[in-house]
DNA sequence: AGATTTTATTGATATGGGTTAAGATGTGGG
DNA sequence: CCCACATCTTAACCCATATCAATAAAATCT
């Protein structure tokens, strides 16, 4: 059950013994959405980060009634709306399930304990912070400097799974185009 | 010298003991730079975190040749190209001087061996890191959801000091507009 | 102060991508 | 197997903002 994500914590912190695994896996939470539901609203202070076992989840804005997908997130990979979680702050994205997932839970309370408790765990948290501040810088920096068909390319080149497993109004929401665009541009890039 | 960097650090990690704040220290590196100066160029891998102890510092893209100004730092801040930094591979964004500018570094190597040997500086890390997210995240909120007029009134109310620091093109720069837009809504909103 | 460079404004024109609307294709549930 | 709904495509039109070009105004240098 916790295979993975002791691996993923031990490829972070190496020195973490198992007296620290047993203090952390202790407080975990295990979740099972189903298709469809949330771990996030907007609106709610997010009090966990998300480790997810297996499943695939989105995360997006809701922008005048339309959705704004900021990334996807499967396997042994974490989510959280990390600003509202760490400001304790209403949280700005919404995150849910595209297919029945199962989560494991680190709540905020216990992650503040670990901290204090376990030292080797401020560095997972500081890995764990650096990663995404890395993974975020270039998604910005793709978004700034790609025009809508080069970021579909690389897409397609790079995140090629994402095209088998979510439809391309999906595809084209997280590129930051309408739909009727992805399928402009789709046409053209065929007759090259 | 260091007043406002110890407070700085104190406030990550209220336990840092004279000793931590003595093995930290002995590791600065003070340097100067004239307006104009370079911290880290694009290509380059960024070495350092920067504390501004005075001056002004700007970090931006070459898009085109063209400048895209990323954000502006000054007194008792940091600055780095940090995905560079914690990746070790090329710089994408340029960092320079609008101002002469004193900075206390902090090297990659030496902040390595303070990670192993002062565990409370990873707490300093993960905090960082933290706000830096946190950073990222609220200006690609803003940049996302905002239109152009929107980002100008809210650097109106909320960085106004800016108004007063840069020339107005790399204010429009700053909001993602070329200069001619920005004079323009400019005009439009003296109107209102 | 005059000259040169930098910065800001204004107007005309171009364009990438959005919006709207319609039809075509696909697909899962009863 | 068929219906209903979801998804994708296509076309016409529109709009916000960029680009290009010409001054105008301000700042800086000698």
């Amino acid at each position: 059950m916790f295979d993975h994500i002791r691996k993923y914590y031990e490829a972070l912190a190496p020195g973490l013994t198992d007296a620290d695994w047993a203090a952390i896996s202790a407080r975990f939470e295990i979740i099972h959405l189903k298709k469809g539901d949330y771990l996030v609203r907007a609106g709610q202070v997010c009090n966990h980060v998300a480790f997810v076992n297996n499943g695939f989840i989105r995360i997006y804005l809701i922008k005048d009634g339309k959705e704004s997908i900021n990334g996807f997130i499967t396997n042994n990979q974490y989510i959280s709306e990390y600003t509202s979680f760490l400001t304790r702050q209403p949280a700005i994205y919404t995150i849910d399930a595209l297919e029945d997932s199962e989560l494991i839970l680190l709540h905020y309370n216990d992650m503040q304990e670990l901290y204090e408790q376990h030292p080797v765990f401020e560095r997972v948290g500081r890995k764990v912070a650096e990663f995404l501040f890395i993974e975020f810088d270039t998604h910005a920096y793709i978004a700034d400097t790609l025009t809508p068909e080069q970021r579909y390319q690389r897409l397609i080149d790079k995140e090629s799974a994402l095209l088998d497993r979510v439809p391309q109004y999906m595809i084209a929401s997280y590129l930051g185009i309408t739909p009727e665009h992805l399928s402009r541009l789709r046409k053209k890039m065929a007759g090259k």
